[in-house]
DNA sequence: CTTGACTCTATACCTTGCTGCAAGGTGCAG
DNA sequence: CTGCACCTTGCAGCAAGGTATAGAGTCAAG
């Protein structure tokens, strides 16, 4: 019931890309070159659709493509020594924690931010101005010629 | 005691970016075209420091250049309240959130997949899961076509 | 067999946010 | 006047991650 094998357009629908992107991704060595009928056209495996997914939602989650490409060679192979996946996998986790502190921290300006603008019903925007000074939330506008 | 006006590059390493910066943004509308000396030379008001700062630091806040613009027309602007400031900033605040929740999940399969590795000699890989998504070659894929 | 949808390669272009460079003009200290 | 830092314009390029186009061949239905 299940296809064998797809065409290009076929699992570029199925992964939500479109075909460039197919083979963009085998440029940069994310997929692997898939065998080809006699005619040049690319036969995929139904396991090429998951793995193109894989790599899309790394991306949201705010990994390169090249970190994507780390993250597929550790998913690939089996025989990886676990210290190697180990050591890799702290990186990522460095990574991901410096992404998430810097998240939080603009998440928190922007939420104190629209806090206090929702509490004005001035013209005058505690948003605008807090980006006009110091980020610091500075209970009344100062102006002091901050340097930086 | 205070220079009244400043060339580029004064406002520049005021403002903690490049003198290209400056023309860039002018050129894209972020900064108005200041008065010009017979020479050509531009000459900024002090006003175009911390306007530039502003940049810079909604800029940190995650905001694209083309957001900035519209934060500044709001700005620029005395009759538009606070309010669609607001609902900008809260919409910012959406996509973080997101983003936030994305990475929290990943983090914690990477966090879990160092300590499977740690544990054991397998590796067996939450990573995986993480990223995988509905694995199978699903021919019944319930997944709308990820929208971007 | 024809038609239309699809695929192939190669190459060029896009967007975002700058950064750099060339070739020339300007400002000012010494 | 010399010298040097600074300014002008225009255009190129970079990194990332694609997207589009041209000109050709292929597949499958009718």
């Amino acid at each position: 019931m299940n296809q064998q094998v797809l065409t290009i357009g076929q699992a570029a629908r199925l992964a939500g890309v479109n075909v460039q992107t197919f083979r963009f991704y085998e440029r940069r060595g994310l997929i692997e070159e898939p065998p080809r009928r006699p005619s040049g056209y690319r036969e995929y495996p139904a396991g090429a659709v998951p793995r193109v997914r894989f790599i899309k939602r790394a991306q949201e989650l705010g990994f390169t493509l090249a970190e994507v490409h780390e993250l597929l060679l550790l998913r690939d192979d089996p025989e990886i020594p676990c210290k190697q996946v180990r050591v890799t996998a702290e990186a990522k986790i460095l990574d991901i924690d410096e992404k998430l502190r810097r998240l939080k921290a603009i998440r928190s300006a922007l939420g104190s931010l629209v806090a206090s603008c929702a509490a004005s019903l001035e013209h005058h925007c505690p948003l605008l101005e807090a980006l006009d000074d110091e980020v610091e939330p500075a209970r009344s506008s100062r102006r002091k010629p901050p340097r930086r």
